[in-house]
DNA sequence: ATTTGCGATTTAAACGATTAAGCCTATATT
DNA sequence: AATATAGGCTTAATCGTTTAAATCGCAAAT
């Protein structure tokens, strides 16, 4: 039960397999196949139910037609997103996905690229992790493609697509202390990565600009690892500490989640006892009681973006460097 | 900027590829390799940065170490986290994995099983669509492994690992009867597909084992593709055919997210208008301003299994079917 | 009549590995 | 002394493709 090659498509029409690989690639015109014997190849393949087999091709061409995705997590609803509008986009650039998540290591992360690399990948798109610069220079050197995606080394040149994180928060926190707030704590997770600091920064520049005192000991942050448990913890020393705190600025999904949860449980009304803006959707917003303000990162944007970029690094080398930054909207919810 | 290549460690080394080659694969014992000539090729294996070429030994072993995984979206948190667990228990295994979504279309799976066999994946792991019986046969005449998740056919005998949807789904109503619903209705989704029909027969045997009347127009089905506009109609028209309905019974993630904005949208209080129970989990459940009851889906264990059962397919043929049916538990919320 | 050119096809090397089989040499066995 | 055995290594075929170069008629041009 072997599968067809083009070896058997061959001796049963009687060529040799170069014609057969020219007619079925479409390159019978520059190889100058006669009409009448390629349509007996075309139907013979299809008759034997020929599947190329895309190994020995990327053997040869030294091009598998795959692209590596990295992400944190794929079941963080923010990458399981992403990697949709990526699998769709690679599809129409004749690109299949293999996915892997770092849990934000950098030893995984180095470890599926690895990984990936052996299987030969065309390019990266990589969501990368605290201490991952090296790994990133390494793939440089090895003038391997790579977008980078969601957070970016302003300190390393590649390309990347990310949102305008700063200016986001900015707006978010001054949405807040427009709506009349004025005591804005946040909730960040621990992180030297940019787009963690520029939300931060974004929040501390509003609450300056806004006239309020420095937001400096009301910025926590939670370890990627121990959301959950943390983040009810941190809150709770905020409360106790800040009675007047007036709003929480989220600085991710899952920091909303763990958020709100605190707040529910201890009873805390939104809005009435504090206001909340959450950097990131979430469907769960849409089950809360209370209408949710949200950032809102374009998806799809990014993951078209990213493929277009990586496509034009993989069919041309030389291309030069793409920074993208994508609008993230401040989705404004006060009535139902 | 060439990758370094066996050949080049040899050449390096002065020995034969093959003597790389065994030593790279740990069959020094059975190739009889030298000690120190050893120890030779992997020091200077390692001081060239040597990666093997996973696309190379594919072809040679006809092995890819690679598994296709096809779900219905991966977006979808269910199949996210499904991916995630799929991902951890792979890679133990040593197999990478390629994803996609079909969007319940028999074509879309179709081509996607195309792709991955094209890609010579070791094996798959389906979620199947409706309509898709044929391609599932297809594998098996193909003696290609395969093993499908959350929902299997009946009528093909095939490795699979299900959940127990009748019993979860007739325990769910049932607890519903307990604490005193009299008039429960179910919204499922239109699908031939065992999973859902076995989730409406637990409901309908719930109800008559309860004394109730026979759900039949209690159950409605909404399409796949439209189920946040159907779900506002069907249950708005069900309220209106029926205004003494005091429970709804939700058969997926996705309903249950599109009827609980129902409910809210047009106030209706839970508990105190209507019960709800959910199939499937959500982290939206943790932020609704009632607890809520749902059957919770042991995911890990999913995973594991179909993977154990693939790769097991994998090395021996001719191992013997498994057909998995892991238990659901009802998680029962009442008070905060 | 010879060359040129062109269309149609084949040849064969290559991609980077794996692995069965063969070839030495040196030591052990009889 | 002759033979067997074992250890250490190389040879070469192979996996399924791609593709540059070679080959081969045959008609047109000189």
């Amino acid at each position: 039960m072997k599968r067809v090659s083009i070896k058997d498509i061959a001796q049963a029409v009687g060529v040799s397999t170069a014609l057969v690989s020219y007619v079925l690639n479409n390159k019978e015109k520059e190889a100058r196949v006669g009409q009448k014997i390629a349509e007996v190849i075309r139907l013979k393949a299809k008759e034997l139910g020929y599947q190329p087999n895309q190994i020995a091709k990327s053997l040869k061409t030294g091009r598998s037609q795959t692209i590596g995705l990295i992400v944190a997590d794929i079941s963080n609803p923010f990458f399981a997103n992403i990697a949709r509008t990526i699998e769709d986009e690679a599809k129409k650039y004749n690109y299949t996905v293999i996915f892997g998540s770092s849990d934000e290591a950098a030893d995984k992360s180095q470890n599926l690229i690895n990984i990936l690399l052996e299987r030969q990948v065309d390019g990266f798109i990589i969501a990368p992790t605290e201490g991952s610069e090296e790994q990133i220079r390494s793939l440089q050197e090895q003038h391997i493609p790579f977008v980078l995606i969601d957070r970016y080394f302003p300190e390393i040149s590649t390309n990347f697509v990310v949102t305008n994180n700063y200016q986001a928060s900015y707006h978010a926190v001054k949405h807040l202390a427009r709506s009349g707030r004025r005591k804005i704590a946040m909730i960040a997770y621990k992180s030297g990565l940019v787009h963690m600091k520029e939300r931060e920064k974004g929040y501390l520049d509003a609450l300056a600009d806004s006239g309020m005192e420095s937001g400096q000991g009301l910025v926590k942050e939670i370890s990627y690892n121990f959301i959950q448990q943390e983040v009810g913890e941190v809150m709770g020393q905020l409360m106790k500490d800040h009675p007047d705190i007036d709003a929480f600025f989220f600085g991710s999904n899952a920091l909303s989640m763990g958020g709100l949860r605190f707040l529910n449980r201890n009873n805390y009304r939104i809005p009435d006892d504090v206001s909340v803006v959450c950097f990131d959707e979430s469907e769960a917003f849409d089950l809360f009681y209370a209408p949710l303000t949200f950032v809102n990162q374009p998806l799809l944007e990014m993951g078209k973006e990213a493929i277009r970029i990586l496509a034009g690094q993989i069919s041309d080398r030389a291309a030069a460097l793409e920074q993208v930054f994508v609008d993230s909207a401040l989705i404004v919810r006060t009535d139902k």
